[in-house]
DNA sequence: TTGTAGGCGTTATCAG
DNA sequence: CTGATAACGCCTACAA
């Protein structure tokens, strides 16, 4: 692939002005700047990125690790990374992180590597440290759904503890007291939160949650089957199901419907995320919306400014709240 | 970031010395090979990426060019890619193509500016000249979902029409024979093989297929209610919808289910791709399997080969068959 | 307005 | 076994 030099040189000028006319350089004859550039076009020449960001040492790639792109979830976390980046012209580098702390590690520093000055990183299992120091490093690297006071502006998370109260309160005013929770046995923190606020619903309400109705398990669909299949065998007594995501929910409905409850007639179902299936199941599903492309396209958006020196105009934060999505797995009884 | 010069001065050799150690290169002492190793992981050194990349003229990024990672499609095809590069060890770079002539080729040309010297490529608006002449270009391209004779080799692709035929076949074979079809009224070649099978298999039957039982739209939820809605506007006589994918078939139930159409009991329902939601949703989808992921895989593996320069045994083609998976929705009458 | 020259961090070729 | 040194392709003062 043709190199600057052999563009300049068939222009008849040097490297320097050719570099110039790329970039948009000051000042370059109107006429030299027309002939490059048609000489570019002719030997359809391409600036070697690669040249550039070691020249510039910083990458226009903006780097995303998350753990897996077939989770819809996160799909939809890349799609909003994407749609931003692509409005800024540049690509992303996704390094599969895949849960676990090496393997974030391993696609950290492979990010690193690249020296992605911007970088939007999905982390449940690096520890806070490591994550801060990760931040002083690069100014551009911004945190999505976790938040670390130490560095709040670098952090664009969901309230997680507001969403689970939302949901219990949600199935509380529609008359269910007998819940049933089907949590992600996954070790973050999510899981916990979500509870929390469900409890703290419930302690409101003066309502209590029996130990037995509450069931964990991996957060997807078959997860979901299986807390349902041991709420049942534990004979626990419940109207209403509040789910980790709607992975779970879904699963659990088709248990509940493979076992001959209708849903929503003898027992409702709440899921959480509101992915594109919870449109698509049958009954629709009643969820908490996690605005997740939206917040990744913001923290990307965090990311670009902050690489390019532009700081949060304060201790901003960056706390975005879940809200329900009315369809049809709840009933009021 | 520390650099290779600044381990050198400090492990007392020369730079040369410290890639050897990095590379694996041959002959290095023992001790010299400790000591180094032990300076990069104290000072916490990083290879800049881009610099090798320079330096060799090939970055280690396989790339890929996809039109949205939203669409569950495309993400289960950005996880094929994914698995296979992270077992090479290498990233992958993601140039958002969006359907249309510019956006591919923009994607493209990020990917050549990068120097990669692998890529995955889903490309269905771009002429088979373009595509041609950049196979050539790059050795280590690979197309998926798109077949050209001419490269034929680089081609990873599924037969449509098969797929229309099985699926009409299979309707057929179940008693139906008053089948209508939506399909997309994108512009491209797919919705015309899966027709093209449809009307095959339908000629060997005997059967007729009236205009009015086609209807085109968006090949997705939206455009399969659309569609429905259509053809029971038109008054179209069916008792089987073959759908583009399986978004506009589980569009097509829930618009079916809303009007008081059972689904299959009145109407069956088949869909294409098989995913996801095809699982999640109710009734369960009976489609078509696109082992998308399972030919991304295959696809990354050619092209990291083939960048190798390790050349196909012969003119092999890489034709996936779909297959027939039966759920829920298609009833036998 | 344009050219010269040095540098960015690695790799690879030669010598020693 | 190890060390100079010249690329790799581009950017950017500094000159002219």
């Amino acid at each position: 692939m043709a190199t600057m030099k052999e563009i300049a040189d068939a222009a008849g000028v040097s490297q320097a002005t050719v570099s110039r006319v790329l970039n948009d350089g000051p000042k370059v004859g109107r006429a030299t700047r027309e002939r490059v550039k048609s000489i570019i076009k002719e030997l359809n020449y391409r600036p070697n990125a690669n040249a550039r960001a070691l020249a510039n040492s910083r990458s226009d790639a903006v780097g995303v690790v998350i753990a897996d792109l077939y989770e819809p979830f996160f799909a939809a976390l890349a799609h909003g990374v994407e749609t931003v980046a692509r409005k800024h012209d540049t690509q992303i580098l996704i390094s599969g992180g895949s849960i676990g702390l090496e393997h974030e590690q391993k696609a950290i520093g492979t990010l690193l590597s690249h020296r992605c000055d911007a970088m939007v990183v999905h982390s449940k299992s690096l520890p806070d440290g490591q994550l801060i120091e990760l931040a002083r490093e690069v100014p551009g690297m911004v945190l999505i759904n976790r938040f670390i006071p130490e560095i709040a502006s670098r952090c664009v998370w969901l309230d997680n503890q507001a969403g689970g109260r939302l949901m219990a309160e949600y199935m509380i005013r529609q008359g269910h007291t007998k819940l049933a929770v089907i949590s992600s046995d996954f070790p973050i923190d999510d899981p916990l939160h979500r509870i929390a606020g469900i409890q703290e619903a419930l302690a409101a309400a003066n309502i209590d949650l029996p130990e037995v109705n509450i069931e964990y398990g991996p957060p997807n669909q078959e997860g979901g089957e299986a807390a349902v299949q041991n709420l049942m065998s534990k004979g626990a007594d419940f109207t209403a199901v509040l789910a980790y995501n709607d992975a779970m929910a879904a699963g659990a409905m088709a248990m509940l419907l493979d076992h001959g409850f209708d849903v929503p007639r003898e027992v409702s179902v709440i899921g959480y995320d509101d992915i594109l299936l919870a449109k698509y199941c049958r009954p629709k599903l009643t969820t908490l919306r996690y605005p997740i492309e939206m917040m990744a396209s913001k923290a990307t958006e965090l990311a670009l400014q902050y690489a390019q020196g532009i700081l949060p105009s304060e201790d901003t934060t960056y706390k975005y709240q879940p809200t329900i999505v009315k369809r049809d797995s709840v009933r009021k009884i």
